[in-house]
RNA sequence: CGGGGUGUGGCGCAGUCCGGUAGCGCGCAUGCUUUGGGAGCAUGAUGUCGGAGGUUCAAAUCCUCUCACCCCGACCA
């Protein structure tokens, strides 16, 4: 491609808005412009990056059998409120109405689609297992995008499903969506972990999700990693053990209300009563569904709000305001305790449970409780854990200890269980004749956030380095002054070399000056370039220089496409 | 949804406090010179100052409303 008869709209300047470095590359580079808040328009060279990675995920996918359709954007809201899930999507959910007046929604997944498209033609247990994927457009409505494609309305997925007649079929199937996965980002010159995740609206029973590793503030997610590599979660989901030094009486104690003047919070309690804050327990106030309910964990920890959502099963989760406080406990924010609060559900975390003779608020402004028992003293309506681990807390298997670290989330996996075939009556006949739901799995990878993921590690401060698996076009070829004969003739002639070859060449045919020219191309990042100029020719030769590297080769200009093909196999080597 | 901020030529910004009819850099167009790391000179084009309403002799500037975009938060008793 000429680069005049292209679209590449660099830019000197940084968009003031971009807070990422692989999402300024993206906007400089000319790969990007945004339209709106969180909607973003691929440019030329975007549509080829695009178009490389889908075409590694095309090759993985159908290695591991998985078949491609394509299902509309669009899906009635029926289907969407047979699964229940036109409420649990809530907000982030697009929705219209057609000029019916018919109630549509803009897919942000596509398992209502895909299960209907199924159930109906598929009644047998010989048309399993079955596995279909698409790479479509899907819309999210964030409550607030940022980072450039990494968190957009509207993005590029591959969504792949899976249909199972049986557990054991369903784990091959899973497992070889595992394994395509690893060998996608493989190819895209990501390493990438397998961690743990909570299920969130998409509901089943486990999932899992892809994280690539950066030190970044680029990552949107914090994942909990074994420190001898034996459990990976994200934030969410991990569980722990706990390691702290706590001590547990061994008689039980008589309840005391005392007075605590202006100690509200767990620090002022803990000075005021000169105890540790293991001795206390926090008692949270929270709307779910707009009904009040109490959540308690020790002093010296935090409540994972995820956990607490799916021990209750509830769709919203709030924390009580400081009026509704009041309201329901009687007493200002700082002085919540269990006791008296009969008529809500209480959920207390293990770690309390454990607790003798702990410290609670006593419902009545600056007074707290000393000796409080679960059981004697108010009755939990759940113990489970409900406690957010943090960095330093022992892994929940083997003997190691949990590392925070900071990940992008590129691809991730949904053991779904029955949950949409059951709710849209996709079932079959087992060889029993016997009529289950089809076990279902649905495995996303991101198009549009998986190169911006690339670029956060691929890049220097002149701009971006694609792997050769990524790059928009191999190969910039550069003639630095257009005027001369000699460099465009050489040009021209190597262009046509390059492309009778295949191989892909971007040719800065520009009347630029030699340094726009290179800094364009660097800013580009194509892995390989070609710079055809006097100093060269002089010896009837062209230089060829690697992007990620610093030296340059001198060839004879007749002997540039071996060397391209070797300097390029090199590359994809590293 | 709460808080903060920003909207001025294609891009990045100044001007707003203290009202007087819009400016800088880059880019763009033309010409000459220059030509291995974002050229120089000359000439030139491009602005409903986000939108609506109001105050005033006069509004980018003051007031009211509104829209868009960005950032932070929506986190602990």
């Amino acid at each position: 491609m000429r680069w005049s008869k292209t679209y590449i709209p660099t830019l000197r300047q940084n968009q003031s808005d971009a807070e990422l470095i692989s999402h300024q590359l993206l906007l400089r580079g000319g790969y990007i412009r945004k339209l709106a808040s969180g909607v973003y328009l691929y440019l030329p060279l975007m549509q080829r990056v695009i178009s490389k990675f889908s075409q590694i995920v095309r090759e993985e996918m159908n290695r591991a059998g998985a078949l491609e359709v394509t299902m509309s954007v669009l899906c009635p809201a029926e289907l969407w409120q047979r699964t229940g899930r036109y409420i649990s999507a809530g907000k982030e959910q697009m929705r219209m109405k057609d000029r019916h007046d018919h109630e549509m929604v803009l897919c942000g997944t596509h398992e209502e689609s895909v299960t209907s498209l199924i159930s109906g033609e598929v009644k047998s247990y010989r048309q399993l297992p079955l596995n279909l994927y698409q790479i479509q457009v899907k819309f999210r409505d964030e409550i607030r995008p940022r980072f450039g494609l990494m968190r957009g309305r509207e993005f590029i997925m591959k969504d792949a499903y899976t249909f199972d007649a049986d557990e054991e079929s369903f784990a091959r199937s899973y497992q070889a969506m595992v394994d395509a996965y690893f060998a996608i980002f493989k190819r895209a010159g990501l390493d990438v972990i397998k961690v743990e995740s909570d299920t969130g609206t998409m509901g089943g029973k486990a999932a899992h999700e892809f994280m690539f590793l950066v030190d970044t503030n680029a990552g949107e997610e914090t994942i909990m990693i074994s420190d001898d590599g034996s459990y990976a979660a994200n934030a969410e989901k991990a569980e722990f053990r706990d390691l702290a030094d706590v001590q547990i009486d061994a008689e039980l104690q008589d309840m005391e209300t005392v007075d605590t003047p202006g100690a509200a919070t767990i620090e002022e309690v803990t000075a005021f009563l000169k105890v540790d804050a293991t001795r206390l327990v926090k008692t949270l106030l929270y709307m779910a569904d707009d009904k009040p309910m109490a959540a308690m964990v020790r002093g010296d920890r935090d409540v994972n709000e995820i956990k607490l959502k799916n021990a209750l099963g509830c769709v919203d989760l709030e924390m009580a305001t400081p009026e509704q406080i009041l309201r329901y406990t009687g007493a200002p924010v700082g002085f919540t305790g269990p006791v008296g609060l009969e008529d809500m559900t209480i959920i207390v975390d293990p770690l309390v449970g454990e607790l003798r003779n702990f410290v609670v608020g006593a419902n009545e402004n600056e007074k707290h409780i000393l000796n409080t028992n679960v059981h004697r003293d108010f009755k939990p309506s759940q113990v489970t854990d409900i406690t957010l681990a943090v960095e330093g807390d022992g892994s929940p298997v083997g003997n190691g200890r949990l590392l925070a670290k900071s990940g992008i989330e590129v691809g991730n996996t949904f053991m779904l269980g029955t949950k949409y075939s059951e709710a849209l009556g996709a079932t079959f006949l087992d060889a029993s004749g016997e009529e289950k739901p089809i076990i279902m799995g649905s495995y996303g990878v991101g198009i549009t956030r998986t190169p911006q993921a690339v670029l956060e590690k691929y890049h220097d401060d002149k701009g971006i380095i694609w792997p050769v698996s990524m790059a928009p076009y191999l190969v910039a070829l550069i003639p630095l002054n257009m005027e001369k004969e000699e460099h465009v003739t050489v040009a021209e002639k190597t262009y046509a070399a390059l492309r009778e070859t295949g191989i892909e060449v971007l040719y800065d045919d520009r009347t630029e000056r030699a340094g726009v020219k290179f800094n364009d191309a660097d800013l580009v990042g194509l892995p390989i370039r070609i710079t055809i100029g006097d100093k060269s020719l002089k010896e009837g030769c062209v230089e060829l220089k690697a992007r990620s590297e610093p030296g340059v080769e001198l060839i004879p200009a007749d002997d540039i496409i071996p060397a391209v093909e070797k300097m390029a196999q090199r590359l994809k080597q590293q």
